[in-house]
RNA sequence: GCCCAGAUAGCUCAGUUGGUAGAGCAGAGGACUGAAAAUCCUCGUGUCGUUGGUUCGAUUCCGACUCUGGGCA
């Protein structure tokens, strides 16, 4: 079995410093699992790692595409299994990091998506009937169809109601049979999944301090530039927490002062919604760092892990 | 020193014609399988400042005290 290694946690742990360290450790090389970080010139917002701190280690994902272009998780799938072939071709182990969950799994467990590309006009039109009948007709449209993805998307969340439509249109097969299936899905890989993770609070102050950093480092000049060269409110790079809040006050919705607490609270939520994410997934390894408190502690711990699965011969 | 207004959930406040209380925000938990840093769901017991009094019963009425604003000296 492929050896993988999957180093993640909540924004604004220290996951970056720590898989310095490991790839180091373990010669390995390190592909971003961040869909902020595939963007280029988007450095500051992103908490992007830059070339001088990688001290040398391979790093795949990053600065990969345009902020004007789409990305999601079937081009990350794409991109990174190219990646790994390339990594195992040189004999060394890839090293998964990053914060977004939901792309670890569809590498982890081999998820599959549909073939083919989606209909954009189909997806507005949808968008469009929401619009002008409201979410509840939408979601009656799903009933109809699929009764079982009705029952568990609530008519409110739109943009889940569309994909399961969307996807029965696609291929005729119901989106809840679909996603029952790859639930069930095995991991190929012999594989060590290690969440990283603090104390609440101190997570918390942490990242209030990083989103000030981010705004003494030139966050709003970032955002300035970006528009200049195209980037529009919408697309999904400008979703991205610290590029949507600046956004908005260079729109006049409210104060820099305003955007930046919001920042802040934003990047709170998230890092929540990630914890939640890590506890739902199966063979985790927490590292805590109230009781791993130094780097070198929390490395000897991964390092015991990883020999201990036959991912590396000796500590 | 005097006068006035406050003192209720982590914060900002509402409310109880006397029967121990509720919103927003913050926060917590959860979902998620081609937008995922997205999108969505659920969750509110707190010495009602302290202390006397009236009352069957006080956070609510009355008194004193403490603190915080504002005003007058």
């Amino acid at each position: 079995m492929k050896k993988l290694v999957v180093l993640t946690g909540p924004t604004a742990v220290g996951k970056t410093s720590l898989s310095i360290k490991l790839a180091k450790a373990i010669d390995g090389e390190i592909i971003s699992a961040d869909c902020m970080q595939v963007y280029r010139n988007m450095d500051i917002g992103t908490a992007k790692i830059m070339p001088e701190e990688m001290e040398g280690v391979k790093h795949h994902l990053i600065d990969v595409i345009e902020p004007t272009e789409e990305f999601h998780v079937v081009r990350f799938k794409e991109m990174v299994l190219a990646a790994m072939e390339d990594i195992y071709s040189r004999g060394k182990i890839p090293i998964i990091c990053g914060g977004t969950g939901f792309y670890i799994q569809a590498i982890l467990y081999d998820i599959q998506f549909t073939q083919q590309e989606i209909d954009k006009n189909y997806r507005e039109s949808l968008e469009r009937f929401a619009d002008e009948n409201g979410n509840e007709a939408l979601h009656d449209k799903l009933l109809e169809i699929d009764p079982e993805s009705a029952e568990s998307i609530p008519a409110a969340n739109r943009k889940r109601v569309i994909r399961a439509l969307e996807y029965y249109n696609q291929t005729g097969e119901k989106f809840s049979v679909h996603n029952a299936r790859e639930r069930q899905r095995e991991s190929d890989y012999n594989f060590a999944y290690f969440v990283l993770n603090d104390d609440r609070e101190k997570l918390y102050n942490r990242i209030n301090y990083r989103v000030d950093k981010m705004m003494a480092d030139g966050l709003l000049e970032e955002v300035k530039g970006l528009l200049n060269k195209g980037c529009k409110k919408g697309m999904t790079s400008m979703d991205g927490i610290g590029y949507k809040e600046i956004i908005s006050y260079l729109d006049g919705e409210r104060s820099l002062e305003d955007a930046v607490e919001l920042i802040k609270k934003n990047s709170r939520n998230y890092a929540k919604r990630q914890l939640t994410w890590f506890r739902r997934e199966k063979e985790v390894l927490w590292i805590d760092k109230t009781i791993y408190l130094s780097t070198e502690d929390q490395l000897s711990h991964i390092l015991f892990e990883l020999k201990k699965k036959g991912i590396i011969d000796s500590v």
